[in-house]
DNA sequence: CTGAACTTTCAAAAGTATTTGAAAGTATGC
DNA sequence: GCATACTTTCAAATACTTTTGAAAGTTCAG
């Protein structure tokens, strides 16, 4: 398989795979995009590559930059502005998994935690039901959190580990 | 806070939920309120709940099944097919996960085994890039491969150990 | 076999999300 | 200050997804 071939067939698994994730495709393929490439992209790069519009760049990019995934480099000398994408895969899913737990997981645990206050009667079975399964659900979802932080802090401690062994 | 509200605001939180992880809405709906009546619904009742119409309601309904996430139930003497969902929700994550995990890990399991093996130079600083890339991504793949695995058998054995308890 | 009770299908309509590109905005160097 | 190079915005257009409901299909008791 040649290169090109390969980089456009990654580019749009990535760019599928993102969209079941509720991400939206361009913003799957730009970060796919980044990834394999060795220097940065400028957005007139990044609109070359993909057959996108300025607009559509401009916005996923910046959104991008907003889950932390990608960052603005400038290169000295020039006008442009430049993007590279995080390149440690590792980095990139604990970075995923901080930002969708903000996004997701916070707001339904508030929102359970509101919901095993409903009023009624424990003998009437429909709210018997009711409060079993919230609280449940409520249970796994800490759970869940937790397993999550954990994830994400073994990220930064390896992040740190790493610097500190850099200045040692 | 009113059973009623509560209910109401649950199935819409869980809706939602749904519609970020690329579930559809009314799918992730219609098992929420399975989750929390106590007793299987009918067509025509998840129907009048939801305020959604039969076609929509069939779909989404087949579409829980194959998931493995909702049974269909029948009533001794009852014509109707009523339908019930699995209630702990240890077990839901365990089926999402599984059943995710064939639509969408395997698949792109496969697509990088392929990718690794593009042709050229591994001087040429872009296919060095590539490479270096898609080999990180699927170590990566691997190792998420399984754990979700190692997930997915944890609910297996808690299963079948919970079975062996109850004919001891 | 027939008709009532129920389920499934599917094409059209409604609803959402994404993309475009031209226009407005901003920063930079001269 | 002003022209240039670049970035951002946003309303309209397009593309994609979901929902509807009437019609076709199925099942089953009598």
């Amino acid at each position: 398989m040649k290169l090109t071939e390969a980089k456009a067939q990654f580019i749009q698994t990535w760019g599928s795979l993102g969209a079941q994730w509720g991400i939206n495709r361009t913003m799957a393929q730009i970060h796919a995009l980044l990834m394999i490439m060795p220097d940065p992209l400028s957005a007139e790069d990044i609109m070359a590559e993909l057959n996108i519009s300025r607009g559509n760049t401009n916005m996923n990019v910046r959104e991008l930059i907003n889950w932390g995934l990608v960052e603005r480099v400038l290169i000295p000398g020039e006008r442009k502005e430049y993007f590279s994408a995080e390149k440690d895969i590792w980095k990139v899913a604990t970075d995923i998994a901080r930002e969708r737990k903000r996004r997701e997981l916070d707001p339904i645990i508030k929102t359970l935690n509101q919901l095993q206050e409903v009023e009624g009667d424990t003998k009437d079975k429909h709210v018997k039901a009711f409060k079993d399964s919230i609280h449940n659900i409520n249970k796994f979802a800490h759970q869940t959190d937790k397993t999550i932080s954990t994830f994400i802090k073994s990220e930064e401690s390896w992040f740190y580990s790493t610097l500190l062994k850099l200045f040692k």
